[in-house]
DNA sequence: ACCATCACG
DNA sequence: ACGTACGTGATGGTG
């Protein structure tokens, strides 16, 4: 036997947040009810459960306010919207036939702790839905948590069990409780132990296996005297929070085996209030009738199974998907008056794709291309994906913090093609990708659309599968490592200032050293003084701690953000598979989260040690492969300068001919000092260049920098021109663009406030260049990516930071693969230059960077 | 949710 | 007098 037991607040409160608000023609709320039901069935085909028991919260006090005053449940402030939504959810179960079980006094929690405790005492299996992560206390043997989380707005269920919990948390689901009533948990009040955090607690309970393990053993020397302190005081609370966060396992609810079988309901009714909601999706899995509303037009059979029809108005052509995400379904025009929808159907999808010639329009394609890909092992492609709105609203509009359906519609006020309540995105759609496509158009920007933005959705699709692998047990070294020496520092910068104090914190940094130590103060801060690395170098000559504070920074960056970040997210295939966004960089580079592969440190020793763990399998390479001053080489051909375009072609170091040059002298005199502020200024001008900044960069007056900055634009007018120029076409039009049209608007020159005045006017000098050669490496990756496969290698492209490429590849295939990429990243741009690549290979990333 | 800080090109 | 180079993302602290 198996019961599943969901708790119906947690998952109606998932499901309401987690989908935007849908309501019916009558105004009537039902995201929340839908986004339950879905879950629900989700739920009930994976499990195949006996019984279904649904519990819910009521209000009211419980035990747990008797026991302590602050107590309150997290019920609190549901909004209306939501609130509504509840009573015609239970009426629906009701009619459904499912078993809804609730006690005053009690909350939903408890309820699933009876009811787990009830099967596994008699041996059944036993599963737990809900959102809520303080019932993972709950796992035992044969009680498993279904857990549903919203993660970057995609829901998904895990699966945890015993290992699951002690591997994600490393202690016992019992152990849980300790830790709760250790660090207290802010949404319900519960106090804990001031001062003691997530990390202690866990350290705690892990080393001390209880609370009361804990206490008993407060004078072990592994307890620093400070926590020490902590503890002794809040030894009462975190009596009291032991108790208030123990789930009671003993509520008088029905646990008799068979309580929680579904009954027969009410068919008819149900599949009538589930009409009204429009939610037909719901009744078709359900297998039951629509009650047919009387002006609706009769829906055909689908065409595929799970799939249901819905009429059309208009002349939509082709699939069009969404990810799920988003909210996803799919449209499947098989005649010119049909379309198909289907939510989060995945398998539907793939057989439309194999079946189907159609063309296909969609918004965000990158999803889709991921579940081919992914489905065939790489080996198949979604060939006839024509249009992504989403990708053409990002070039019409590179600046929108968002790109979704409903919010273009409404800035390009289209209307509906056809009436859907249920699915109120799919009739904006044809009118929406008709007024992008033709804006697009309208830009120029049709040809980057199609030949740059559209194939290249497809190519991450691929790097995001494929990903990179990490050598996690040298990446665990180096963490341990780093906290020896963290550890290390720590004592002796509390030894130097005197007294204990949160280090990450600025904000207690900063009182430790401008109050206690009585250092200058530098710069403000919105909060206080700075500390930051700038301020504290400073403060060097003061006291030789502020080389260990600056030491310790460092350390827990890379320790924080490289060593643990890196960690979580190693997959069970080794590898690390990072998200490229393609929508979010204004100038049109790519960015890179979960993790951030594009600022892996390198510009420091012990940084770049973390390369070493970025390594190919056994067998294979990676191959690094960079363009050489792209940027330069790219203002060189924009500005048409011809010392700089000699400069190049006769292969000079950029930076030195640039200080021989500006300084007036012979190449051979250039001395590093003169090279590495030309170097500089190289760099400023390409920012949109700013005589304070420039001065604090190579540490000279403000003058001395003007007058530098003066002398470059002497020696390079054609640059002088690109500046007046470039700055004289933003004000003009509005906007800059690329040398492939990719537009960027610039509101910020239309401000009469002249820092934003200023602002846009570096933007207007960088964008065309930073952007351009965002062009020039998507047109590369997408070049290196069809050759790898034309010619039938096995390497893959896994990784793009934005002026290099790498590829993992056989180490047969090594040399093929490094001139394929110089060969096809040089070729894919005719500058009146040429572009220069380097390539190089090794085991590890660190290796492969020459 | 926002800030300060710091990692990259 | 004031702020101060372009473009990103992750972390830990704080209110």
């Amino acid at each position: 036997m198996k019961l599943l037991v969901l708790d119906g607040n947690s998952i109606l409160n998932r499901a309401f947040y987690g989908i935007k608000l849908l309501t019916t023609k009558n105004g009537e709320y039902t995201n929340g009810i839908f986004g339950f039901m879905n879950i629900l069935l989700k739920l009930e085909a994976d499990e195949k459960p006996d019984e279904v028991a649904i519990a819910f919260d009521l209000s009211g006090p419980t035990f747990r306010h008797e026991l302590y005053d602050g107590y309150k449940a997290r019920r609190k402030g549901m909004p209306d919207e939501l609130a509504g939504q509840m009573p015609v959810l239970k009426e629906l179960l009701a009619l459904l036939g499912y078993a809804e079980v609730s006690r005053q006094g009690y909350e939903a929690d408890d309820i699933l702790g009876t009811l787990a405790a009830a099967c596994e005492k008699r041996g059944d299996a036993c599963r737990l839905a809900t959102g809520d992560r303080d019932s993972l206390q709950l796992v035992a043997p044969g009680v498993d948590v279904l857990l549903t989380t919203t993660k970057f707005g995609k829901g998904e269920t895990r699966v945890m069990d015993v290992a699951a919990v002690k591997e994600q948390y490393g202690v016992t689901p019992k152990q849980l409780i300790d830790v709760k009533a250790l660090m207290g948990d802010a949404s319900d009040n519960i106090p804990g132990v001031p001062g003691v955090g997530e990390k202690t607690a866990f350290a705690l309970i892990q080393q001390f296996g209880s609370l009361q393990g804990v206490y008993d053993h407060i004078d072990d020397a592994a307890i620093k005297p400070g926590m020490r302190q902590k503890l002794l005081a809040g030894h009462d609370s975190a009596n009291m929070s032991m108790k208030l966060a123990v789930i009671d396992c003993d509520a008088p609810v029905d646990t008799a085996p068979g309580a929680y079988v579904k009954q027969a309901g009410d068919p008819a009714a149900a599949a009538a209030l589930l009409s009204r909601l429009e939610m037909g999706s719901i009744l078709d899995r359900l297998g039951l009738d629509a009650t047919p509303a009387p002006d609706a037009p009769q829906a055909d059979a689908p065409l595929l199974p799970g799939i249901k029809a819905q009429p059309l108005q208009g002349n939509l052509l082709g699939v069009v998907y969404m990810a799920p995400a988003e909210g996803g379904w799919l449209l499947v025009p098989e005649a010119a008056h049909k379309v198909y929808f289907a939510q989060n159907d995945d398998a539907g999808l793939l057989s439309v794709l194999r079946d189907s010639a159609a063309e296909i329009r969609a918004f965000d394609a990158k999803p889709l291309h991921r579940l081919v890909l992914a489905d065939s092992g790489g080996a198949r492609r979604a060939r006839n994906v024509t249009f992504d709105g989403k990708l053409a609203a990002y070039l019409l509009n590179p600046g929108a913090s968002t790109y979704t359906v409903e919010r273009l519609a409404a800035e390009y006020g289209v209307a509906p093609a056809f009436a859907c309540p249920e699915y109120p995105d799919a009739p904006l759609l044809a009118p929406l990708f008709a007024a992008l496509d033709a804006g697009c158009t309208e830009a120029g920007m049709g040809k980057l659309l199609r030949e740059i933005e559209l194939p290249l959705a497809e190519v991450l699709a691929s790097m995001e599968l494929v990903g990179m692998q990490l050598d996690s047990g040298g990446l665990r070294a180096f963490g341990d490592e780093l906290q020896t020496e963290l550890t290390r520092q720590l004592a002796s910068i509390y030894e130097t200032v005197g007294y204990e104090f949160n280090l990450n914190s600025p904000k207690q940094l900063g009182e430790a050293l401008f109050d206690k130590m009585g250092l200058p103060h530098r710069k403000k801060t919105k909060s206080g003084w700075s500390t930051d690395a700038e301020t504290l170098e400073s403060l060097r000559e003061y006291s030789p701690v502020i080389d260990t504070i600056l030491l310790y920074r460092t350390y827990q960056k890379l320790n924080a953000t490289y060593v643990e970040g890196l960690l979580k997210l190693i997959g069970p295939d080794g590898r690390i598979h990072s998200t490229f966004n393609q929508t979010e960089a204004r100038t049109g580079r790519l960015s890179s989260n979960e993790p951030n592969l594009q600022n892996i440190p390198i510009r420091t020793e012990l940084g770049s040690r973390l390369r070493k763990f970025f390594t190919a399998p056994g067998g294979q390479v990676l191959a690094d492969a960079d363009y050489s001053q792209i940027e330069l080489r790219i203002l060189a051909h924009i500005s048409g300068d011809g010392a700089m375009l000699q400069a190049f072609r006769d292969g000079e170091d950029i930076h030195k001919a640039t200080a021989a040059r500006v300084n007036g002298v012979p190449l051979k005199m250039v001395t590093p000092q003169m090279r590495s502020s030309a170097k500089a200024v190289n760099f400023g001008i390409v920012y949109g260049i700013g005589a304070y900044s420039l001065s604090k960069d190579i540490g000279v007056s403000v003058k001395e920098a003007n007058q530098f900055i003066q002398n470059y634009l002497d020696s390079f007018p054609g640059v002088r021109g690109y500046m007046e120029k470039a700055v004289a076409f933003g004000e003009a039009h509005g906007y800059v663009e690329t040398l492939y049209g990719r537009r960027r608007p610039l509101p910020e020159l239309a401000s009469s406030n002249r820092n934003i005045h200023a602002l846009g006017e570096r933007i207007a000098l960088n964008t065309p260049i930073q952007g351009t050669a965002a062009d020039i490496i998507k047109l590369a990756m997408i070049r290196v990516w069809q050759r790898l496969r034309s010619e039938g290698l096995q390497a893959r492209l896994v990784l793009q930071v934005h002026d290099e490429l790498i590829v993992e590849a056989p180490e047969a295939e090594a040399d093929a693969v490094c001139a394929l990429l110089k060969e096809e990243m040089e070729g894919a741009a005719q500058l009146a230059i040429p572009l220069q690549t380097d390539v190089h290979t090794g085991r590890n990333w660190l290796e492969a960077k020459g």
